[in-house]
DNA sequence: CGGCGGCTTGATCGGTCTCAAGTACGGTGG
DNA sequence: CCACCGTACTTGAGACCGATCAAGCCGCCG
C-alpha cells in the first residue's frame, strides 16, 4: 500500500522578519510579522511545539503528516487568508510547507494565549479558527470514502470556490499534492482528470489550468454538503 | 459502492429530565439533566441547530452521516465522561444515536454561552472540547487512508485504551457499526477479526469480547501516534 | 422449537494500485 | 535559437485488495 510519495523533510525555524504588516485589519494582525518561504520550504515540523500561529498572506501552503509506511497524507491546503498553525495541542500534529513561493504572517501564540485570558472577543476568535479546522477535516474526512472519482470531482468544485469564485482557475499544487491529500495515486487523479476532461465535465487548457463545465452538476454530488455551512462568524485575525 | 449500511432515522427531541445528577464535578454540571436514550434512539438529528451540549454518563453512542448513496459514515463513538454534540457550527453537522441503552447529561447551549462570555474558564473549556473533538477527527482521518487490517487493529486498541485500560473489553457496538466507522464492510471487519483470532493477535471469546494479545506489536502499528498528545487541558464538563 | 438478527464464510467482480513507458514543458547552456 | 535535461504529467497492462452477492451459522427470545 505505497500509493503516496514519500518525502524528506528540510529543517526550518521561524525567525522574525523585519517589514510592516500593509493595514492591519485588527489588533492581532499587528502582532505578526510577515515572512516569506520559498517553494517547499518548511515552515513547522510535526512535533514541534506550536509557538506561532500564521496567516498566508499570499501563496499556497500544505500540513502533512508522513505514516508509518512512508507515505505523505496531506492534511490540508490553505491559501490566501487562511489561518493554519492552531492544532488541537501543543505540538503541530502536522508539519507545513511552502506550496510556491509564499507570504506568511507569523504570530506568536503566548502573546495571543496572553490577550485571549483578558480579551474575550480574542479567544473567542481562537475558538472560531478551530472550530473552522474541525470542519475543515470533517469534510475532508468524508471525502475519503468516496469513490477516485467522487474525490476529484469535490476537490475541483473546493478549489474553484476558494481560488476563484468562479469556473475556471489555476491549482497551486502538483498532482503528487492532490493525490496525497485525497489518499490516491499520482496515477489515479491525472487519469480521472482526463476522463472528467473527455467527458466533458472539466476542461484541462493546461494541466494545472482548470475550466468546470456544468459546475452545478458536479457541485450535486458534492461530499459534506451540511458541513459547508458558513455560519461559524468570521475572524479577523 | 454501496458498502455501508442505510438506516432511516428516527425523531426523538431533549426534554428535560427530573432526576438530579450525582455529585456536579463543576458548576457546569449543574446545568445539566441526564436523560435516558433507548438502543437505536435518535438524541439529535443532523442539521438540526445545535442548542444542546451533551456527556454520556453510561452507554455509548454514536454519531453519523448519510451519505448522498445512502450509506451510513459514522463519525464518532461517544463513551461515559465523553462530551459530543460541540460541532463547529450553529447546526449540527451529524445525527447522534443511542447505541445501547444510554444515560446522557444534556445541557443547553445558551447557557452555556452566556456564561462562557463572562467566564473566562468556562470560555476556554468549551474551546477545549472543540480542540479535543478536531484531535479525534485527524486521528479518524489518518485511519482512512490505511489497510483494512490496520484500520481495524487501530480500532481495537483505540477501544482496549478507551473501554478498559487493559487487553480485555466487551464492544458495544455491532459489526456494522465497525464498519461504517472505518469505511468498510460488515464482511471485511469480520473476517479481519476473524483473521487476526487466527494469527493469535487478539481472541475472540465472544463476537462482542475482544482480548487483545500483544498489545504491544500491535500498539507499534498504530496511526495518528503523533495526535495522540493527551497534552489539551482536562476539561471537567 | 421456530424464527430472526447479528455474525461468519465462500466465490467472484471491480476499482485502484503498481510497475513501466512514453510525452509535454520549462529552464539552462551552447 | 536550438539542443539538452529534468521534472511533471499522462497512458497502458496486469495484480491485488476489498466490495458484492450468496449461503450458512450462532445465539437469543418468543
Amino acid at each position: 500500500m505505497l500509493m503516496q510519495s514519500a518525502i524528506p523533510t528540510r529543517g526550518f525555524k521561524p525567525r522574525n522578519g523585519s517589514l510592516a504588516v500593509a493595514i492591519p485589519k485588527s489588533a492581532i494582525d499587528l502582532m505578526g510579522a510577515p515572512m516569506m518561504f520559498k517553494r517547499n520550504v518548511e515552515i513547522y515540523g510535526e512535533h514541534e511545539p506550536a509557538e506561532y500561529l500564521y496567516k498566508v498572506i499570499s501563496g499556497a501552503v500544505r500540513t502533512y503528516t508522513v505514516l508509518a509506511d512512508g507515505r505523505r497524507q496531506i492534511s490540508a491546503f490553505y491559501l490566501p487568508g487562511d489561518v493554519f498553525g492552531l492544532e488541537s495541542g501543543q505540538v503541530h500534529a502536522f508539519s507545513a510547507e511552502a506550496i510556491g513561493e509564499a507570504n506568511v504572517l507569523v504570530v506568536k501564540r503566548s502573546a495571543l494565549d496572553a490577550l485571549a485570558t483578558r480579551d474575550n472577543d480574542v479567544a473567542r476568535q481562537l475558538w472560531t479558527i478551530t472550530a473552522r479546522e474541525l470542519q475543515r477535516a470533517q469534510t475532508h474526512f468524508l471525502a475519503l470514502v468516496k469513490t477516485a472519482e467522487e474525490r476529484v470531482v469535490d476537490f475541483l468544485v473546493e478549489m474553484a470556490a476558494r481560488i476563484s469564485g468562479n469556473n475556471q482557475f489555476e491549482l497551486p499544487m502538483s498532482r503528487q499534492d492532490i493525490a496525497d491529500y485525497l489518499g490516491l495515486t499520482i496515477e489515479t487523479v491525472s487519469r480521472t482528470m482526463t476522463h472528467l476532461a473527455s467527458i466533458a465535465a472539466i476542461e484541462l487548457p493546461s494541466s494545472r489550468r482548470v475550466v468546470l463545465r456544468n459546475a452545478r452538476s458536479l457541485a450535486g454530488s458534492m461530499v459534506g454538503h451540511a458541513l459547508r455551512d458558513r455560519s461559524t462568524e468570521f475572524c479577523a485575525l
